[in-house]
DNA sequence: GCAAAATTATCGACCAGTAGGTAGTTATTT
DNA sequence: AAATAACTACCTACTGGTCGATAATTTTGC
């Protein structure tokens, strides 16, 4: 793994614990073994160390899912697939979704980091409504939503009680 | 209004649209008109005036709901109630839920803030599940997580995407 | 094939600004 | 006399960011 690999994996961690203000160019440079000027190399700002944070997040999360329908080719739930993925950031990671933190905090974003956060919510929201749409769903726009929004929030709660019941009695 | 109201009212703006780490002693302290020294008067550390805040925010939160039973008394469908309450601090405040923030962050606050944020969401779920009982839900508890979560996740991503039609959608 | 030039990735030293917090003091009110 | 509510001055720690320097590597021109 590369150092800037490393800074950003170093990054998302803390992200995904405390939000954007949770790293800072010290602790991390700390982590990965060099001084905190050197990090100013692989990314000029801390906005652009989360904006590139944030569209790999996105990138990788979509790329997990697949496409909504070859899984309904495959005989799977695409919905089930998309739940599943959350689950596993909360039970595995034990960490919230990277961009589930920062938008809630968008307000006080870099535009640049916002803009990356709005990406992930968008094609969130077109990835759920093909699901919904192939799933036969008469309101795939609407089914998405609320997917999506109930995913977020039972995992916000269930990180908040310490609790992943919450998050399975949300999801069941 | 007193010194301290301000200054939580000032640090609950603060905290609703960047979270824990977006209010500073001296940035309340300017914008109620006295130092920065004097704010620890009021509250002798940031955790306290957090958690106070948490606390009463919670507080005031279940008073302006009511009780289910009484809703229900008097004719109102006590899950329309907390719906439009959200719906206020979204339109209305244009701004997050105070522990909806915080609760996504909560890996990284203070244990006095934290507990304050677990009883703004035991309280909020006691309160549900009353109210779901009183509606018939068979499945009160379940009900109750799944309103939670739907509310909180939409009112986040619809501050994203700035965007207020998506807590329409989710909601309606 | 080889020397010159450019690129990559790091460093130490430093900067101005801000953070939360403390000590001791001063008025004002009870 | 005591409690309240503010003040000035200061502390240490940390923030993101800049600067010029330094090797090591890669690319380019002859």
């Amino acid at each position: 793994m590369s150092k800037k690999e490393a800074l950003l994996k170093a990054a998302e961690n803390k992200v995904r614990l405390g939000g954007y203000s949770n790293f800072s160019f010290r602790e991390l440079a700390c982590e990965v073994g060099i001084k905190s000027a050197s990090v100013h190399y692989h990314f000029p700002t801390k906005a652009d160390l989360g904006a590139e944070l944030a569209h790999q997040y996105t990138d990788s999360f979509l790329a997990a899912l697949g496409e909504p329908s070859e899984l309904k080719a495959n005989g799977k739930n695409p919905i089930d697939v998309y739940t599943q993925l959350f689950r596993r950031a909360l039970v595995t990671d034990k960490k919230m979704c990277l961009c589930g933190l920062l938008g809630a905090e968008s307000d006080s974003l870099p535009d640049k980091v916002r803009l990356e956060v709005k990406r992930f919510f968008n094609q969130n929201l077109t990835w759920l409504s093909a699901a919904h749409l192939a799933n036969g769903e008469p309101n795939p726009a609407q089914a998405a939503i609320q997917t999506v929004s109930l995913l977020e929030g039972a995992m916000m709660i269930s990180k908040t009680l310490d609790d992943n019941s919450y998050f399975e009695l949300a999801t069941q």
